[in-house]
DNA sequence: ATTATCTATAGATCTATAGATAATGC
DNA sequence: ATTATCTATAGATCTATAGATAATGC
């Protein structure tokens, strides 16, 4: 039953990606220890050997898929990345989306030490959003304006997330949105 | 034990609006049908011969929690219309805040009723954006527009709410968004 | 010998229902 | 007689812990 250290590192963090998966999925109080830790192939039991308690591991998991989202903006064209965010493929994916638009409304209710961590993860992209291609300005106003940016497509996939599936309203949030947002960040590259 | 019927139909509208605070509060998961029932003075066992289920009343509650903030606006200017709903006591203030807000992220995982629910509130939110004083622009593009407006103002809110009480983060978010929100509706009537 | 994982369980929840109680409303 | 509310409980969760098991690592 036991196995080696290096597998059993590799397993705890199977446990966290999992994690960081049904979390987005379903929130921190839908997924209880025994269902994860079924998910990733374990048995609960197992669980609090490897984490202190589950608020540790709400932690874990979002540093973890922020640390994706942030990935996937590596070499990214900025103006591409919006769009991807704002469209329908990234709302109706939750589990594999955004942290931040999947979870921060349960994070509000959440210790300290987990919200440290979206906070962390909000600084995270915001530098991604700066290093992406055709990011402008200067490092003070950028900041205002990236904030500002992300803040608005949170809000945008968060909105159209609460709609029904079939609501006319959920894409037009999106439309209203993207369209805004490309503007507003075209008008800083001409300003 | 029995009380007159005008007396149950108050009572009801009293749990509706305990529902209303404890939901925004805690969140969907994080009040039991029979903490609601103790806040709002009663014990579990009446709550089913009031609401079907408990997501029945979540509905309930959402609509109730989006037309307190709606009437907030009546005769409101739009400009500190915004300014207030960007402010930190708004964001601080959970239980009475805008519902959108507070309870998005849960209601998102929640059956369509409830979504339902959250569709029509956002678009009784626009109409009372509308008529606010200071609105403008043509019926169509004032639509997007304050569509956009609210899926900011909530993102803002939201992203600040994960971030630690006393991370800058979190009014710097506030800021950067009441700025530009401001600028943009200035636009508008400029345009 | 150490320890990663498993089985089993404690103790506290949760939603929902059944049946008793007592006051309203005919 | 009807019914709003109460008490009590069923059955299913949930987080966390205790102790057993069996493979690693010295």
């Amino acid at each position: 039953m036991k196995v080696s250290k290096a597998q059993a590192q590799a397993n705890r963090a199977h446990v966290v990606a999992t994690a960081a998966t049904l979390f987005r999925e379903r929130g921190y109080d839908g997924v209880g220890v025994a269902d994860l830790m079924a998910a990733a192939g374990f048995t609960h039991g197992g669980f609090y050997k490897q984490f202190r308690s589950k608020s540790d591991l709400m932690a874990e998991a979002a540093a973890c898929g922020i640390a994706q989202t942030v990935a996937l903006s590596e070499g990214a064209d900025i103006e591409r990345f919006i769009q991807a965010y704002l469209s329908r493929e990234h709302r109706d994916a939750r589990a594999t989306g955004c942290t931040v638009a999947a979870l921060s409304g349960d994070a509000a209710r959440q210790p300290d030490a987990v919200r440290a961590t979206f906070a962390a993860g909000i600084e995270d992209l915001l530098a991604a959003l700066g290093a992406a291609k055709g990011a402008q300005g200067d490092a003070v106003a950028s900041r205002a304006r990236y904030l500002d940016a992300l803040a608005h497509a949170v809000g945008a996939i968060v909105m159209s997330r609460a709609c029904p599936d079939d609501a006319p309203l959920a894409d037009e949030i999106l439309q209203a949105c993207r369209d805004r947002i490309l503007a507003s960040l075209h008008d800083a590259g001409a300003g």
